[in-house]
DNA sequence: TCTTAAATTAGAATAATTCTAATTTAATCT
DNA sequence: AGATTAAATTAGAATTATTCTAATTTAAGA
């Protein structure tokens, strides 16, 4: 009875499953732990070492693997910044972030928390694909 | 006569010659080399490039630390985003960048010309360190 | 000119991520 | 169910941006 049920886990394995994607026993475990408590920002080392406190064993491969495919498929966003590592992220909402530069953690600041005005126009020939904006923080 | 008397190549010298850094060959031409054109942005990389374009030559290890150095005193400033690579920024002046995904190129957005407000309250106990937007855009 | 702390350098080390190529497996087809 | 096969998993090698190490050189002051 392992936290059956779990709307947000539900959700993902959903989309999996529509998607071209295998369900396969890795993938499907990764959205057990990455989904069962909501919206979480992780990396892919952070995956590796949650995974594997458990009998279950993923490689780091196919974590980055799965990890990349989520993203491709929507089931993930990344989120990349300041640093070396990209952050995934299980809110695929057009949404910012807060950065704590001490602890190294992202949190969620909903886009229609933000009013950006009196953007200056695109450069001529290029076309928007998104704003990002990270308001950092520290201790 | 190479180019005597340009303003941002002196105005950057001096900030150099009133820190605790030495007046070096490396950094006086690295200096000429980033401040002749007025605002850049580069990556550690591109400088290397470009240095060695010329009989002078300067090692790879040496930009790092120079690029390094003069960020930590304010001659520069460095900009992470999307991608592995850092790009360092004459400007260092609070702004935000446009980033073309296709050229991986930044241009500046000034600070004045973007409002940002409703911004949530910054997490308990932590202080603001900076706001950055980044807009993404592609060919 | 002498001294010395700081700077430069080549090359090794590191760290996050991707690639390779061998093996296993999920899903489809008799 | 058993056979087939494209996709997935994996260990370990490769890659890339950057930092580190340790030997040598140099700037700046006495
Ligand atoms: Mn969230
Ligand atoms: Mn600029
Ligand atoms: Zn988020
Ligand atoms: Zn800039």
């Amino acid at each position: 009875m392992t936290m059956k049920n779990n709307p947000h886990i539900n959700k993902a394995l959903d989309v999996l499953k529509k998607s071209p994607l295998k369900l396969t026993t890795q993938r499907t475990r990764l959205i057990e732990i990455l989904f069962k408590n909501g919206d979480q920002h992780f990396t892919a080392e952070d995956v590796y070492k949650e995974v594997n406190k458990y009998r279950y064993k993923i490689s780091l491969a196919t974590i980055y693997n799965c990890l990349n495919q989520f993203t491709k498929h929507e089931i993930l966003k990344s989120v990349r910044l300041s640093g070396d590592k990209v952050y995934f992220d299980t809110n695929t909402e057009r949404h910012h972030h807060f950065f704590c530069k001490s602890t190294e953690k992202l949190s969620d600041i909903k886009s229609s928390d933000v009013k950006i005005s009196n953007l200056p126009k695109i450069p001529r020939g290029k076309k928007l694909e998104s704003v990002e904006v990270v308001v950092n923080i520290t201790d």
